[in-house]
DNA sequence: TAGTGGTCTAGACCACCGT
DNA sequence: CGGTGGTCTAGACCACTAA
């Protein structure tokens, strides 16, 4: 198996990521020199951080340096959440924390985050998403409990109300878990009973149900979340490229 | 204004390539030969090439050459519809055109597409996609009729049955329109009598509508698409990077 | 002014493909 | 084997940032 020099680069620079030798938001060694450490020359390097800088783990900027990237940058603001209002600007949404407890996941969601079906394994948060004062999404949002060990609802709460506004810039800071991609299934559904309570429409309005799975470094599946979308203000984004 | 030179090379390339230069499919002069005809130095037209095969317009080969992306090949075979069925592989849906006519566009297409609201200035096409034997997708297919004169319901039943199976292979190869991106706008909406007729499925029932954009060279829209999706055996998947 | 990333070059050699 | 793209090097210079 023939590997180029420069990938065996970015396995290593992704194994010092993964194990967090510089944190979300610093500043990585300089090309100069990574180059001196690896003994390849300047434009080796150069190539690794560009694949890195592409699928959003680093961040370059030029006459400053190259930064691990963070889930708190503007940037990185809306690269998970794509629901765009029908007309006028992208806006924070205000999130509402209803629930967050310790318990006994359900199989299916064990399965893909490979947990035991155990008492307490699982953490589940549900959590409302508004957008100027109208509720638009209802999250359900699973976690490994061992992973996320000392996540309770205060905690949640204390971070929002610190403006730590996006989830993942919590888990990425408080718990070193930094998710780097996710796959997400989409599908019409009619609204259920207590959906419809917290979005405050009729049972059986049709609407999106947004099931992603996230993944850290390795491949490794860490976050499962189901959302409701109410799509009659809002529509789910998408660039095909 | 400060432009590096691989970027005013990537600009008289996409040119070429707007300008039919070389057809789809087709190979383009190789890296010296371009390095030799622009004055630089080979590494300056690979940069080039490279972000053009990144946004799909290329191809490349190695120990072949550098090919002209074409919308018939396996690569881009999903790369436009994102329907998955929630068990098994990913399959090649079959196509029924149910009708092709050339009317008077709406006003809220027209000024999509920038078409003059006028008796036959577009055409629209309706068709349903279906997988073993099942029907899953209703398009809604808006074009300019200007830009694609011709294009009756014998002509894509014909090339229908040629295996021309992608629209967008059509389009480029008998029209020379490349969709090279698009925009999806996504909803959940109750299905209504008529879609419902041709999904077999009950009114009221939730489905998605994907709203699609395609654009051709210069962002110029060409194409408006309204699909409704049944996701019931299927759903629309997304992947976050 | 010093340090960073960004561009550009020229040349060597490798991996892959077809003949 | 010759031609293609793919990798790697060493060095020069440019653009941007901050002190």
């Amino acid at each position: 198996m023939f590997s180029p020099l420069y990938q065996q680069i970015k396995t290593l620079l992704m194994q010092s990521l993964a194990a967090r030798e510089w944190k979300a938001g610093e500043m990585i060694p300089s090309e100069q020199e990574l180059a001196a450490r690896f003994k390849v020359s300047q434009g080796t390097v150069r190539k690794a951080i560009d694949e890195l800088a592409q699928e959003n783990l680093l961040t370059r900027r030029q006459g400053k340096g190259t930064f691990v990237a963070a889930h708190d940058e503007v940037r990185t603001q809306f690269r998970f959440l794509r629901l765009m209002p029908n007309e006028g600007e992208q806006t924070q949404p205000a999130s509402r924390i209803l629930a967050c407890q310790q318990v006994r996941p359900p199989a299916d969601i064990a399965q893909q985050l490979a947990l035991k079906v155990a008492d307490g394994s699982a953490i589940t948060i549900h959590r409302l998403l508004s957008f100027e004062g109208t509720p638009a999404v209802l999250d359900e949002i699973w976690l490994s409990a061992q992973q996320f060990k000392g996540l309770t609802i205060e905690r949640l709460v204390q971070a929002h109300a610190q403006g730590h506004a996006p989830l993942y810039s919590l888990f990425e800071q408080d718990f070193g878990i930094k998710m780097i991609r996710a796959e997400e299934k989409i599908r019409a559904v009619a609204c259920d009973a207590a959906t419809a309570t917290h979005l405050h429409i009729a049972v059986d309005t049709p609407i999106l149900l947004v099931e992603r799975l996230s993944y850290t470094f390795g491949d490794k599946p860490v976050e499962l979340r189901r959302g409701y979308y109410l799509t009659e203000k809002h529509f789910y984004r998408n660039a095909l490229s």
